[in-house]
RNA sequence: CGGAGCAUGGUGUCAACGGCUAGCACGCACGGUUUGGGACCGUGUAGUUUGGGUUCGAAUCCCAGUGCUCCGACCA
């Protein structure tokens, strides 16, 4: 993509009742913009964010069976009552409203309902289950306080998945690999070594739920991490029994902040009981479904992408997130070199490289505080003085230093190739 | 939902005593000089959150609304 041809700028200065550092440095590199409170647009470069993570979400989710689909966002008042969840008094955060004729709708906040009572419709035997449908959209919630920029949203775009299970046995052994599915989606987005499988309150059919849980300053949740197990709890649920429970030593735990990136839940008959999903067993037998679900919050692991990586100079993205694997700056109005220039960004694109080529006519200074705003994994200087030393200038994000590579070289390295991380 | 603070061009601003043409910087437009870290010069452009009130006169004082931020509560 030719940088002159994003509509979006980059701004020197964060808007001043914007506090969070994910949403100062998004606004002002130009990948969201703020709509109102906890209620953000994606722009072109931020979409190409949301996409990357997504579809790694959605390699990992099909991996364990799952199956993308849709979810209205619009529901009906009725399957809701069957839980008890649509009285206001019992769920504060709906946003309502009604149609022409009076029938009232809101607007989901989640899909637990919905989904149970959709699947009653494809479910009426144990040959029908296991089944794993996956939505990825944008989910509404009437927060009485958005906060953190991206972190807590009123709107936010999310994955949800929900498991549906013969019985606990079933269930048991599809969660399982969903909690190690997580893990890879972590790693792969780059938050690994800082993200922990995390304990926290269950229900009424499990003990615990399990978080994602990544280590950051800006988190709103307080957690102890064991380093030696890998594992961390979250302090609303820390009490001796829970300490015997998971075997863990209080004195090896550290407090820290840390961001819920992610959850995942054993939901058992909770919502199949009152809404009536059953299936008949090989004895003839009706019996209800075991449930799960399992969400993670896209918008909101952006926006920690940005918060652990950043530094003072603006965005660093990892590269499986990146909008863009290279950013090319072509230095100099000099026709030779943008000729050269052009064509390089021309041959990157032949090489399946996702490159923003930056051939604005402005000042080397400002394309360079661009880039490291934006935070290009890899940036590609052409320019008179590095066509001279004999090639292009090629520096990583989050190196000091570049160096000279020959042109041919940068185009036979397959690495910068997309789908080549 | 409880508490606190804030609101001046597209952005920023602890600029402006109740009083003269609302200042400065960034941005943007035009011209020129520059061209490896947001460069320089010149000429322009664009603003007092909304509605009331007090006053000869309001960005400034008062009332109400709206919005934003922060702290807390809440948060499958």
């Amino acid at each position: 993509m030719k940088q002159s041809k994003l509509f979006t700028k980059t701004q020197k200065f964060a808007p001043k009742d914007e506090i969070s550092k994910n949403a100062q440095l998004l606004i002002r590199a130009g990948f969201a913009h703020k709509e109102m409170a906890g209620v953000y647009s994606f722009l072109p470069l931020g979409l190409r964010v949301i996409e990357k993570i997504s579809e790694i979400i959605k390699v990992e989710m099909d991996a364990i069976g799952g199956m993308q689909m849709k979810n209205s966002a619009l529901q009906v008042q009725n399957v809701w009552e069957k839980t008890n969840r649509w009285d206001d008094a019992v769920v504060d955060n709906w946003f309502k409203t009604e149609l022409k004729n009076g029938t009232k709708v809101g607007l989901a906040f989640t899909h637990e309902e919905a989904m149970t009572n959709l699947m009653k419709n494809f479910v009426s035997s144990y040959k029908d289950l296991p089944a794993y449908p996956y939505d990825i959209r944008t989910m509404f919630r009437n927060e009485t306080r958005a906060k953190s920029g991206l972190m807590r949203g009123r709107e936010f775009y999310w994955k949800a998945l929900y498991s549906f299970s013969i019985d606990e046995a079933q269930h048991n052994e599809f969660y399982e690999r969903a909690k190690k599915s997580y893990q890879k989606i972590y790693k792969n987005v780059g938050l690994g070594a800082k993200t922990y499988l995390t304990f926290a309150s269950g229900g009424t059919f499990s003990k615990y739920s399990h978080e994602f849980q990544t280590i950051s300053e800006a988190g709103e949740d307080i957690i102890y991490v064991d380093e030696e197990k890998n594992i961390a709890i979250n302090k609303e649920v820390l009490t001796d029994e829970v300490l015997s429970d998971l075997n863990v030593n209080k004195d090896n735990l550290k407090e820290t902040k840390a961001i819920e990136v992610g959850n995942i839940f054993s939901l058992g008959t909770k919502f199949s009981e009152p809404i009536g999903l059953t299936y008949k067993n090989k004895d003839g037998k009706e019996k209800k479904v075991f449930m799960g679900s399992y969400g993670i919050g896209i918008g909101r692991l952006m926006g920690t992408i940005v918060e652990v990586f950043a530094d003072d100079k603006g965005i660093v993205w990892p590269e499986s997130v990146a909008p863009f694997k290279i950013h090319l700056l072509v230095l100099g109005t000099q026709s030779v070199v943008r000729s050269q220039a052009d064509e390089l960004y021309r041959k990157l694109q032949e090489a399946g490289v996702e490159v923003l080529y930056d051939e604005r006519d402005i000042q080397p200074g400002q394309k360079f505080a661009d880039s490291d705003l934006i935070g290009i994994p890899y940036r590609v200087v052409i320019s008179e003085r590095s066509l001279k030393d004999g090639g292009v200038e090629l520096k990583k994000r989050n190196e000091e230093k570049g160096k000279i590579v020959k042109i041919k070289n940068l185009l036979e390295n397959k690495k910068y190739a997309r789908n080549n991380n």
